[in-house]
DNA sequence: AAAAGTGTGTTAGTTGAGTAATACGGTTAG
DNA sequence: CTAACCGTATTACTCAACTAACACACTTTT
C-alpha cells in the first residue's frame, strides 16, 4: 500500500500534476513497486484534505498513461514494466535537468559554478 | 534597451512571472544593468504577443520590488544597488537548486549520480 | 503648441484549476 | 446476503491568469 507519508504540496505546480509526479519519482526509486495498491480517492482526499475529484484526476492520468489499473468497486494498483520504467526515468530526468542548466545559464552560471553549488546544497535539510 | 530577444515564454509558470524572471536572470548575469531603460508596455505585449495588461502586471511586481522605476508618461528604467544584486541572486539560486535536488532525491539519485548527469546535460542543445 | 508615445486605471469576458455536493453501480468483507 | 467501501460520472461554483477594449493624464518629440 501506498502511503503517501511524505507527500507535501507545494508550489505553484497543480495538485493533480504533483500527485502524479510523486507516483512516479517513487516507482524511479524504487519505493513504489508493480502491483502496489494505491489508497482509494476518498481516503487519500482526506488524507491530504483536498477534493475526491483533484485525486479522481491524478489517477485518471495516470490511468492514461497505463501506470495504474482500476476497475470499478475495487482498489487501484501500479501496473509497471521495467521498460515504461526506464522510460519514465529519463524523462523526468531531462525535464528536470533541462530546467536547472537553462535557468542557470540564464544567471551566467558556469557549469563548475553549478556543480559545486549544487555539490554544496546537497545535504542541506530545507 | 532591455531587448527580450532571447525571451521565450514556456512552462506552466504564468508569462507575468516568466517576465520577472527573466529580468532578475538577466541583472544576476550583468546583461542588464542599472539604468537600462525598458520597453513600453505597449511595445513589449505587442512584440511577446502577449496582452498590454500581463506586461503591466510583470512590471507592477518589479516595481514593488524596487527593481525598476516608473513614471506616467515615461519609460521605465532599472534601479539596482550591488545590495539588492546579490540578495536577488541568493534567493533565485537557492529556489533553483532546492528544487532540483529535492526532484533528483525523491528520484533516489545519488549526489555524485547527480553532479555527472548535470555535467553531461549542460552543453546540451534542445 | 500639437502630436505621438507613455504609464496608469477601469470594466468585462474567457479559460483552466480546484472545490463542493451528490448519485449510480460494481466489488469485497462480514 | 448485505453493508461498507470502491471507481466513476455529473453539475455547479470559486478563483486566478490571462485577454480585450477603453479612457485619462503625463512626457517627450517635432
Amino acid at each position: 500500500m501506498i502511503t503517501f507519508e511524505d507527500f507535501r504540496p507545494e508550489g505553484s505546480l497543480p495538485v493533480y500534476r504533483q500527485i502524479v509526479l510523486y507516483i512516479k519519482r517513487g516507482a524511479v526509486a524504487g519505493s513504489i513497486r508493480n502491483g502496489d495498491e494505491l489508497p482509494s480517492r476518498r481516503m487519500l482526499s482526506a488524507l491530504l484534505g483536498i477534493n475526491p475529484n483533484t485525486v479522481q484526476k491524478a489517477f485518471s492520468l495516470l490511468e492514461e498513461e497505463g501506470l495504474i489499473t482500476s476497475r470499478a468497486g475495487a482498489k487501484s494498483f501500479m501496473t509497471l514494466d521495467e521498460e515504461r520504467l526506464t522510460q519514465i526515468r529519463n524523462d523526468l530526468l531531462s525535464e528536470d535537468i533541462q530546467i536547472i542548466t537553462s535557468a542557470l545559464r540564464q544567471m551566467g552560471i558556469t557549469k563548475e559554478e553549478a556543480l559545486a553549488l549544487i555539490s554544496r546544497f546537497w545535504e542541506e535539510p530545507r
